[in-house]
DNA sequence: GCAAATAATTCAACCTTCAAACCATATTTA
DNA sequence: TAAATATGGTTTGAAGGTTGAATTATTTGC
């Protein structure tokens, strides 16, 4: 009902669109790039950026049942691109890792979006950077206000400056 | 190689992912409140928005083929969200429009996700609102960088400060 | 040892998505 | 006007994604 800021929450929502729209559609452009879903793409981002990780951490980290994560794996298993290595602490877990394939696929994915975001970032002024992390944190605080793993993963391959896990 | 601004990219990407995870967690968890699933629900709510859309307007919107189109609006139709409008300028066009009842399941949706958002948003001072506003059409522009009509659409029901279409 | 909890898989059902083929209407061109 | 072309939508068939429930194997607790 009050005029004191009026379309300020419309503007945000339009340009928090916006963003979402784009990474969602790259998303799909990459992993057809690279030859598999999106699904099966984030999977193998997952298992490539930690060294190995449990369906189950994989189902939490994604937010997919447990039931989905076994059929993508299926997949990326039969195009050689993960494996299933059983646990040797505990019997009932199974390690998923990336083959090589599976690894070489991602570094030579194409990583349009990701460029395009990377290097507009690195343009930008120091204080300007800084005020862009603030605001996007300030903006996932709202959304989220969870406690979530989220690790830099955006699309695929690592951050240009260096930074090895 | 530079060591100037170094953790910030990641850092704004794992901001961006926390975004986009957020939201793609609600949007399921909102769909099933509704008792659509979420594909099904952004077409109503853009339906809904727009008084009439025809199926390419539609998928030219949402990214997604003509034939996707066809069949969430068929799922809508047979739940009486929607109803298919023959035009009369042009007759091979459709025009799709929202029933009351798909009307009213909208009103009714809970918005958590929004609510917050827009909650907190509304709490911020002025400036930061403006900054955060500008911060994330940066972003988009960024990210996107190609024409994309984006409306003021993230979850459901129209925000808060009256805004009638 | 035995019951309960946990990790993963299988199964059946439903939803999304798309390319290609097809139908109807509109527009252009001869 | 008739034929060719373009456009909007739908249908069809195939490939996936997603899940809850049931199942198997293992671990944990008593």
């Amino acid at each position: 009902m009050s005029i004191s800021a009026p379309d300020r929450t419309d503007e945000s929502l339009i340009a928090l669109r916006r963003i979402l729209r784009a990474t969602e559609l790259f998303a799909r452009d990459l992993a057809q790039a690279v030859g598999l879903s999106p699904a099966q793409l984030r999977v193998l981002q997952i298992v490539a950026e930690r060294r190995s990780v449990t369906p189950k951490a994989l189902a939490n980290q994604m937010g997919v049942s447990q039931a989905t994560v076994t059929a993508l794996v299926d997949k990326l298993v039969a195009r050689g691109m993960v494996e299933r290595i059983p646990s040797e602490q505990d019997r009932r877990q199974t390690n998923i890792v990336a083959t090589q394939v599976g690894s070489a696929h991602l570094e030579n994915a194409p990583d349009a979006l990701q460029q395009r975001y990377v290097a507009a970032f690195a343009r930008l002024r120091d204080w300007e950077q800084a005020q862009l992390v603030s605001s996007l944190e300030r903006v996932a605080d709202m959304l989220d206000a969870q406690d979530i793993d989220a690790s830099p993963v955006l699309t695929t391959g690592d951050i240009q400056s260096g930074r090895k896990g």
